[in-house]
Order: structure tokens, then sequence, then C-alpha cells
DNA sequence: ACTAACATGTAAAGCGTTACATGATTTA
DNA sequence: TAAATCATGTAACGCTTTACATGTTAGT
């Protein structure tokens, strides 16, 4: 029931077109390419940055839809032009109703490294091991770029700030957790594993 | 690059197709519905279930790379039949192989919440609150719903276990993680929201 | 008997990625 | 001037969901 288009020409997005709307409700007019970067450094940390070529097919959604237009832009030196594009009153009053009265939708999680350690019965201890160590190792570097990005004060606006920081303890939280699993995969090995569902260390 | 064969009819599945192949690797006799089920109750926690027809569809493709056998089975009583799956020696290799040996990648997370309080300019407050309610909520009832399930020692062995027991702390991270950004915006609020960038609370 | 819930799938459509193509700018 | 990188897209394909179709079982 998506992109179903009424009789305004309102539509419903994907989660993915109000994220691409949002990076533009701050009013710059910006490149396809200009929204990826500012997704890559803004938006991953709690929403999986969409390729390039997504967000190209969503800002002709966008534009087809009148919640953002845009103008090419020929570059005096060179031949090779670009498309900016700018939010609308229209997109702009979208955005803030989706924000504001969408159903909050449970997040969406694919956690390979867990399901890998779910199916513990088909590996050894070192090869789970290793793949706890990088699942700590990555969340740890993620938090270190939430930690970094609001250090140095660049986000703009209260909001995006309070997101990092919320961004810093998520990825925190995930590398304690790997860290504490490495300890509950000891305890395992230490005790044989011949009393499987019981084997856990007792409760924390 | 998914799903290419090589000269001995080997595939590389999307991780949903490891997934479904992981809930067979225990040994049983499974049908799609099954399947479902049993990817709801055990896989949902750390990866978003799959629907029943992606299932059916893995389940094709399992059976066409030689990783499933599948046979009909004929109700007595009534008609319709039904198809359920076991895993071959070949499908338990493969995903044992997959266990061990593909790259650690990171998790996946798309969190429609996160992105909506990062659009906080465009909310008031009391609706903000709303959303972050919601989501602790949420993640309240996931951790019951983990801890029920480690509670009542059903788990299929150790490993499945102890994701539950990270299901428990991750979802209670989540819950917390609500309630702190809930406290967050008490104080920007306070602040009067005339200091944007400096106005979150003093480090944790 | 009627309804709701359980169960088993198929078909169509939308979401999202990877691969490809192309041009401009920097750097070695 | 050659290679690497930045930049701007398009095309093809695969993943995933929603909608649909259909039969079965259990409750009322």
């Amino acid at each position: 029931m998506r992109c179903v288009a009424d009789e305004t020409n309102k539509r419903t997005l994907p989660t993915t077109g109000w994220a691409v709307l949002g990076l533009l409700s701050f009013g710059e007019e910006l490149s396809g390419y200009d929204l990826k970067k500012r997704s890559d450094l803004c938006l991953r940390f709690f929403f999986s940055s969409p390729s390039f070529s997504q967000i190209y097919s969503e800002l002709k959604r966008l534009e087809k839809a009148g919640y953002a237009t845009s103008r090419r832009i020929s570059h005096d030196t060179g031949t090779r032009d670009k498309r900016v594009y700018r939010i609308t009153e229209e997109g702009s009053a979208a955005v803030r109703e989706w924000a504001r009265q969408a159903p909050v939708d449970p997040p969406v999680l694919k956690h390979g490294p867990m399901l890998r350690l779910w199916l513990g019965h088909l590996l050894d201890p070192a090869q789970m091991r290793e793949v706890l160590l990088r699942q700590r190792d990555f969340a740890e570097d993620m938090r270190l770029r939430a930690a970094a990005d609001a250090a140095q004060d660049g986000p703009a606006g209260a909001y995006p700030a309070v997101t990092l920081k919320w961004a810093e303890r998520y990825y925190a939280s995930e590398r304690d957790l790997a860290a504490v699993m490495l300890d509950d995969l000891d305890d395992l090995d230490e005790f044989g594993r011949r009393d499987p569902g019981q084997s856990i260390r007792s409760p924390s």
C-alpha cells in the first residue's frame, strides 16, 4: 500500500524517502551526491545509508510528488551539469506531518553476527570468538565516530546532537554486549558444554 | 553478485536464506508455515522475521541448490496437502561453511524512531516524548519476551540460550537509551532551546 | 451453518543494491 | 599524461513485502 497517490498527489513514501526529504528539510539546496555524503555522515548511525541510486530515484519521486524542486547547474569551466534539489513548502508540510503522525514502527534489525552465534552448534569456540571480536571492534569504531562527530560540534541543531549522543551510547552498549557474550562463551567452554540450556552463567 | 551458481551448483544465498537453512540445521523436518513460526519465536530478536512468501521462495531455492529436500504429506482426513523440508548433508556443510567463513558484516539497522527524533526541529516536545515512550515500551516488551523464552528453558541447545540472553540485554539497553533520551529532551526544554548544539546535558 | 483462526501457497509490485557508463578534477 | 579520485547518473537485477486465492479446523 505504498506510494498510492490520492487526488491531491500526496504520497506515502518508503521510510528512506522521508529520510531523504528530512535531509532536505534543513533548507539547503543539495545534489544527490551531497545527500549521499550527508546520509553517510549523519544518518548512518541509526539508519543504514541508502545507495546513490536509491537516493537519485527517491529524489525523482519527491519531485514528482511536489515535495522538492530541482534545477540544473552548469559549470562555467566544464560541461558536466548537475542537478540540485530544494524542499518545497508542500514537502516541509509533508515531512512534518509524517514525523508527527506516523505510527511508531519497531526498528528493523538484521544482526548477522548474532545469527551466526545462534548457530553456534556449527562452529567451534575459536570461530565464535572471532565473530564476536570483530563485532565488538566494529561497535567501538562506530562509537568513536559518533563521539568525534558530537565533539566537533558540527551537527546542525540540538536534535542531531542528541541523536549523536544516543548513537554513542548505543554502540557502547553493542560493544559491551559483545564483550559479555565472550565471557558467556568462555563459561560454556569451561563447563564442557555437557549441560545445554543450563550452563549459561548465573544471572548477572 | 548474489546467487551465482558455480559448476558444483553451490550458491551464495542472501542472509535470509542462511537463516532459513539455519532453522533447518537442527535436523527437524519442517513446513514453510512451521519455519515462519520458528522464525517469529527464535530469530526475531536479532533478525527481522521474513514473510511467509519469502520463506517459501527461499525453500525452493534451497531445494534447487541441493541444500534441502522436500516431500508432500497428505492428510488422511482432509485433502489439503503440505510440503515439508529437511536439510541435506550438502546443506549442513554449506551452512556450516557460511557460519565459519563468511565475512563479519556490520548489523543492518533501520531505526525509524531515531530518524524522527533527528528531525526534532519539525516536532514539538510532546510529540517527541510520545515517540520515545512508545519506543521504550516496545523495547521493554521485547525484553520481557526474550526473558520469558529464556526462562522456560525451551531453547534447543546452549547457543540459542546465549543469544536469548544477549537479546534480553540488548532490549534492556534500548529501553534505557529511550529513557535517557527523554531526560535529554527535558533538559533541552528547560534551557529553552536557545543554545543549539551546546544544550545537551553534561557528559553522563 | 457461520465465523474466525489456522494453514499453504502464488502473483504482482515495490524497495534497494550492484554493475555499468561517463565526464571532470586532482595528483604523481 | 596516466592513474586515481570525485562526481553524476542509468540499467539491470535481486530481495522482500503486500495482496490475493484457497482449503481446513475449531468455536458458537
